[in-house]
Order: structure tokens, then sequence, then C-alpha cells
DNA sequence: CAGGTATCCTGTCCGC
DNA sequence: TGCGGACAGGATACCT
């Protein structure tokens, strides 16, 4: 979604850093202070004087390919945003850089400060480390890729918000593709058969590319690269839904805390997969 | 190995 | 109106 709204508005055009925030951010391998840190400030200002020659997505990262061969990755985490609009709002703005013939900059803010940015020197580095660090991206994802991953004895949930199992399903849209292959989350990984894990695979792939379609879910503070709130939340059947009827069969839909985050389900609808339910 | 928990931050909402 | 606590879209370090 990011990476389809930038694309058109920064490739092919030259950065220039207008501002930096006051805080450092997160930079791979390094700490965090309240100040700037030479890794934040070597970071940040990567794309100084770069042209843009292209714009690299892989699970929830973006990476800023230059035409000289300088990477710059954005992780936005819970809170971050990456806009080029003219209604950016101006606190917590970490990055600003002016883009040619653009006539709003491009804005990365994120008042938690949970996302980051990290440096690469060459689109070669950029795609080892991902290969390292990612897993196959979720928006299209297979059955058989999902099958491989699907091992051991942990919940399926935590498998999907492992970014090294498979790279882009985050808290919301884990429940949402459980909910839609009628999986209970609780599942353990080894149990999930072939043929679940083809459906497992098409619903994430269903559910993302519905949530990119419309914007993504606005919960409270995302917005678009173009700075409009998301639709996506609209389609929620289940995430920040429990105690109300299932949409599908009316059950009450349930939650609890799996793998440290809030996981709603139908108790209904979705089931453990192989052996007979038990409660 | 895998699970739970704490941690990094700020903002918002709710109950008192 | 103010205040404390719970909670939030993510990722990781460190326990057990």
């Amino acid at each position: 979604m990011i990476r389809l709204a930038l694309e058109p508005l920064v490739v092919g055009r030259s950065l220039r850093v207008e501002e930096m925030g006051p805080h450092d951010m997160r930079a791979r391998g390094e700490g965090r202070g309240t100040g700037r840190t030479k890794a934040w400030i070597d970071a940040a200002g990567l794309l100084d004087g770069a042209r843009v020659s292209r714009l690299e997505r892989r699970g929830k990262r973006l990476a800023m390919v230059a035409a000289d061969g300088r990477v710059l990755v954005v992780q936005l985490g819970m809170s971050g945003q990456l806009m080029l609009a003219p209604d950016a709002a101006a606190t917590h703005r970490h990055v600003t850089w002016r883009v040619s013939g653009q006539r709003h900059p491009l804005v990365f803010r994120d008042p938690r400060r949970f996302g980051g940015v990290t440096p690469y020197a060459s689109p070669e580095a950029l795609h080892e480390a991902w290969d390292a660090e990612l897993g196959v991206d979720a928006l299209s994802v297979t059955g058989p890729q999902l099958a491989a991953v699907l091992r051991g004895t942990r919940a399926v949930k935590a498998l999907l918000l492992d970014q090294r199992a498979i790279a882009g399903v985050g808290n919301i849209y884990a429940d949402e593709s459980l909910f839609l292959a009628g999986i209970d989350p609780r599942t353990r990984c080894a149990k999930v058969g072939r043929s679940r894990a083809r459906e497992l695979a098409d619903a994430i792939r269903t559910v993302l590319r519905r949530a990119v379609r419309t914007g993504g879910s606005t919960l409270r503070d995302h917005r678009t690269a173009l700075g409009k709130p998301g639709q996506a939340q609209q389609l929620h059947a289940v995430y920040g839904r429990s105690g109300e009827p299932c949409v599908r069969c009316g059950a009450l839909l349930r939650s609890a805390t799996l793998a440290g985050r809030t996981t709603a389900w139908c108790p209904g609808c979705q089931r453990r997969s192989g052996a007979v339910q038990k409660g």
C-alpha cells in the first residue's frame, strides 16, 4: 500500500534531508538514546542527495534504493507513518525529505518510536539481510510454502506473527486470516495438515490484498502514504470484536492472550486441526 | 526449543 | 477537570 502509493511520487526523483528529529530511532545493532547517536544520524542522512531508483518491500519493511546503490530501509513499527501529503502532522517527525519536483515533503514520523531506519551499502547487502531475517512474503505465500514452515509445537498464531517464518502478517491480519481459514489460533503448527495449510495461505493472501486495497486498518493513528485513513477496519470479522456475535455463525467471539498478543476468534467457526476438539 | 514476560515509547480512553 | 491505569498496529532480549 505504502510502496504502491509512494512509488510514482518518489521514484526517479532526488532527496534532500530537510530536517531530522531530536531523537534517534532504532538502528539495527545499536541502542537508543534521548539524543542523536552517530548511527541514527548516519542512517537518517543516508539518502541526502540521492536519486531514488526504486522501492522494494518485503513483509513490513520498505527499502528506498538509490541510483548509486545506497539503500535505506524504513520500518514503521506500531505507530509509524511514511507519507507524502499536505496534512502530515508536524509532531514526532524523525526525517523529513524534500523530494525534487514535489510540493510536499516525504515525512517519516513515529510517536512511539518503535519503528526505525536501517542503512545498507548495496542492494545485495539488503537482500542478504532480508533473506536471513524474513520469511516468504505473505502477500504471495503459497500453500506448500506455508506447509513447509508449519512445524513444531507452537501455536499457529505465533507462527503467523514470526516474521522469519512469514513476512508481513501482524496481529490484526493474523486473527482475520485464521478466522477466514476456520482455524483455531491455538492449534499447534504440526497439527495443521496440507489442505488446511493451503486454505490458510489462501486466506492470508485474501485478507492482506483486501487490506492493501482499502488502505489498511485505521484504528486510531494509521494513515495511508497519502494521508488518508484506511478502511480495512470495516472488514474486521474478529479483531477487536471479542464478546460480539460472529458474523458467520452468531456464536460469541472469544479472546485470550496468545504469543503475547490479544487474540480474538470464533469458537464456532474456528477449529483445531486433526484430533477431535476438546474444551 | 519454545513459551511467557519485560522492555522500548507516546497517546488515548475509561473509571473514579 | 484531573489523575492513574490499562491498552495499543511491533520486535526483541532475556528468562524459565
